[in-house]
DNA sequence: TTGTACGCGTTATCAC
DNA sequence: GTGATAACGCGTACAA
């Protein structure tokens, strides 16, 4: 009984094994509650069972779900999920990856934005560089020129279309809470919204005012909008989170909402549901899954038909190539609930 | 130039070299961009450098606080994380735990509650095991018989002590939604509860009702308590979540919160301060940070000083010994919020 | 059909 | 202060 023909058994290999043999194989591997080392595994193929994310913040919910959307494909094809926090700085991006290419990772997927002019853009590209170099599929679930496939959504259009939601109710002014000072989704986002208010002929009325992503952004911003008066016809926020700080701050203003003003969001994350949020449903958890899977299918037909560094299979959507990785481009849907409403009638408020 | 030499350069061995090898060593390492793997590494210890959680969901914030304490900690002592969605599952559960085992994790976390009477859970021990024996940690997070240490809250004196906040405000007849059947978190929180209720001799009023821990079930629930008058005088849930949707229940009746009624949560998570909730604080981040750590140092201690396997260094609180294994009991506090107010005067309403 | 031998990359041990 | 080698556990090419 040699360690081959064990080998051969528990790895389900194609050659053949006695039926005597085989069963006692396995008799002894259950009685020794014998599992074979992933780590040696890995270390005689290219790579391991290992699909790293990095997430800003995994106590984030627009994380959270991309989270669950990766590890269900990885568990269900046999992988572990690696999860690393990053929080938005490119320099742990670096660190990360590394780490997780320490561990031969077979892929490692980027869900967080990128920023605008980021000085160590060119390092993180490197590195990314270097991974791809030795096998380890990379997937970015943002618009940042990585140099590999992307699975995203087109944020300006989220932003062009919820608040084309706005204007065919009538709102003429409108209140953008931009989200966080110098990241590429912040920029996206504000573009779209800003595009439809020109296409609108309403450019004067569209307000853009500093946020974040946050509740406390929301409100402070909110906070602020209601200090100058007259108020907005309606509130747009950079995501949900900062159009849930928008509302609280009009509703203990006494301020109704949609009566007197109109609010929205953006992602669709569980809390727009709980307080009838207006909002765009972005395919998060499609976003996730579809990324493990484009990774595991890879380095599985890598590790079969030996590399076949061809271009990569992509799913549906529409493909742009920016620098050769195919781009994946996922739909959105205006969701419309509670907190958006006809703008009343009566005269025009006076424009500043 | 050997192989040795440069491992001894690269690894911060104590052996002597010369700084001219060093520096030799040193710079074609960052000439070739090299970088140690992990996976070798790991071969030769005694485990890998990868901390595991299990978690019943990760897009459910009670969770993801956790991950990203175990993640803060790992990340800084140089380790990664591995995370993997169990969705409550006992089998799920083992079926992980033996898949990061064949990674040699240097530790789990168990972050889930078990189930009342689970038959599986026998297996499970087993695995758990199974697992110390070959040197991985274990930690769990909630009052399970595991065999292995614990961080956990006291899920019957959280329930005690928000039920005594709505007691102290005069309030006597006090709806309990309860959270998932068959859970053991669901029976303590619920025997808190209902203890409290009879310290005070209110036992007549403590109203026990079948829900969830989220909106849904939360907001269900409060729907049949509208049904049937009379209402109580304050609502209690299981968890933020089902409180949340119990709120969204109570205002779309236009009952007023808390004139008319008041409620309250468990587990002050983000939502809790969004809808200005009185809810009780738990230590999430600090389960996952210390849990972490003690994997992370007993991995480092077994590591260097020749396997030491007497009685875990513990941290704060509380220590109870179960089965050998030391628990930890970390404390709460009530966050008394906008939901929760004194009971109106008047005239008793009946007791049904 | 089964067994043997090698290599993956690292560290610890022992020889020089 | 440096170099050679064994060992970790697996898969696989090759020999029997």
């Amino acid at each position: 009984m040699a360690v081959s023909t064990a080998s051969r058994v528990l790895s389900g290999s194609s050659h053949p094994i006695s039926a005597r043999t085989r069963a006692k194989v396995l008799a002894v591997a259950a009685e020794l509650e014998y599992s074979p080392s992933a780590l040696a595994r890995a270390m005689v193929s290219p790579h391991s069972r290992l699909v790293g994310v990095l997430v800003s913040d995994i106590d984030n919910p627009y994380f959270s779900v991309i989270a669950r959307g990766v590890d269900d494909v990885a568990t269900r094809a046999g992988y572990v999920t690696m999860l690393s926090n990053v929080d938005r700085r490119t320099a742990t991006e670096i660190s990360r990856l590394q780490a997780m290419r320490d561990y031969r990772a077979a892929g490692v997927i980027f869900a967080g934005s990128g920023h605008v002019d980021d000085p160590q853009a060119p390092d993180l590209v490197k590195a990314v560089r270097r991974a791809q170099e030795q096998g380890i599929q990379t997937v970015s679930l943002a618009v940042r020129d990585l140099g590999c496939p992307s699975v995203v959504v087109d944020n300006r259009a989220v932003a062009y279309d919820i608040t084309d939601h706005l204007v065919a109710l009538g709102h003429r002014r409108v209140a953008f809470i931009e989200g966080p000072p110098g990241m590429t989704v912040t920029r996206h986002r504000r573009e779209g919204f800003l595009s439809r208010m020109a296409d609108a002929g309403l450019a004067d009325g569209a307000l853009c005012r500093p946020g974040g992503f946050d509740y406390q952004s929301g409100h402070a911003a909110t906070l602020r909008l209601i200090a100058h008066r007259p108020l907005p016809d309606a509130v747009l926020a950079a995501n949900d989170e900062a159009a849930v700080g928008a509302l609280s701050a009009l509703r203990q203003a006494g301020i109704d909402v949609p009566g007197e003003i109109s609010v929205a969001g953006m992602d669709d994350l569980r809390t727009a549901e709980f307080v009838d949020l207006t909002t765009v449903r972005l395919p998060l958890y499609e976003m996730g899954s579809l990324a493990a899977r484009h990774i595991i299918d890879t380095a599985a037909r890598a590790g079969s038909a030996s590399a076949t560094p061809g271009t990569p299979a992509t799913a549906t959507g529409a493909e742009g190539a920016a620098d050769g990785a195919a781009t994946t481009v996922l739909s959105h849907r205006v969701v419309p609930r509670g907190t958006t409403a006809r703008r009343p009638k009566g005269p025009d408020r006076p424009h500043p």
